[in-house]
DNA sequence: GTCTATACGGCGATAGAC
DNA sequence: GTCTATCGCCGTATAGAC
């Protein structure tokens, strides 16, 4: 029997969803109420200000979808199968969310400080296993000698940034919602060729 | 004799600043007077409002930065000398300007309506003439049949992605700013061998 | 816990004197 | 063209009744 939610999550949710659409900084706090369907007060009794429900959301919504991607990176596949699950998983992550990717990056441009501070992105890079393994494999000659940070920020903008411009890749090839994720999808095997084609040895 | 500095152009150069380190929406049009050392009221003399001088500014911004690369996809260099020439000369321009990518994309990311209308964005993805000569090579056998839109966005998503997380990546590798730029000037050789690469017809 | 009411400061924008 | 002064509005936050 479906417990109907707390008003606590009402206001969580539809922040959630506001801050992904608009922005956080173009999203109000009435506005947040008004589509909570509570008031105005509510808001603040539960967290104490508006930066604070965002601290609570943006660590919610990356860790909650970066936790498959790091059992992916820190698993015991071999290279290239690890390469293809890494990318499969996080396109479908993102094609679930496609207004993450713009989000995180409004988030890194905002804050001046040590990004690290904030432990909720700093996950979104934990690529020690990785690292070692692109380096082993590279020692053994099976595969090109290769600058590990290279190579993951490689296959971290073709992963993320066609989200980024979602809109412009849309409206200048005339696609519709459908066709951009089919587009999308044909990266799932586009970007592994890509990226496993730059590791083999010279010829 | 340098002619000291219109107020109109004051008040532009000062918004172009603060529009690039904090983003439009987190920068007051107080903020702008003073940083242009001006009255507020001189800031809508000039441009009715904020968002009027915005505009004008965002168009500046991408228009002046896009010309060169603009011409440099519609040349008649061949293909890979064009790829090569393009990625350099688009990664020395984010050099230069690295808030660019994170600004250009809270602007793809804030405006709802079809993004061609600003026609400043549109000019960023001027490919017709760049689309027609992958088509002709492959037709021609001389590369390997390949989607032109998915080419493009990678090349887009390899050459910008990496100064949207530059924050990221400075804080995970401990890298000064100086390592920052090393790190993307060793990626005008990196991208371009790996999009070549992903052109050769299959053994 | 939930509401009404309101204080307060900052915002974008303008009127009007000079 | 440039300034001072001020308007009305909005966003955050709180006090206090229920």
């Amino acid at each position: 029997m479906a417990k109907s939610k707390s008003t606590e999550q009402k206001i969580f949710d539809a922040a959630t969803e506001l801050f992904l659409e608009k922005g956080v900084d173009r999203t109000s706090v009435r506005e947040i109420a008004a589509r909570a369907g509570i008031n105005l007060a509510l808001m603040n009794y539960y967290f104490r200000s508006k930066e604070n429900l965002f601290g609570a959301i943006f660590s919610n919504l990356v860790q909650k979808n970066s936790e498959e991607l790091i059992r992916v990176l820190n698993s015991d596949l071999g290279l290239e199968e690890k390469i293809r699950r890494y990318v499969s998983v996080y396109i479908d992550m993102l094609s679930e969310n496609p207004l993450l990717v713009s989000f995180v990056m409004s988030i890194l441009h905002r804050s001046r400080e040590r990004i690290t501070e904030m432990e909720a992105v700093s996950s979104l890079y934990a690529t020690e296993e990785f690292t070692r393994q692109i380096i082993d494999e590279g020692k053994r000659g099976n595969i090109r000698k290769t600058d590990p940070t290279q190579f993951f920020v490689d296959m971290m903008s073709l992963i993320a940034f066609p989200f980024a411009i979602r809109a412009l890749v849309m409206d200048k090839n005339n696609f519709t919602g459908q066709e951009f994720d089919n587009f999308i999808m044909e990266r799932k095997k586009r970007i592994p060729e890509m990226l496993i084609n730059s590791l083999r040895p010279k010829p």
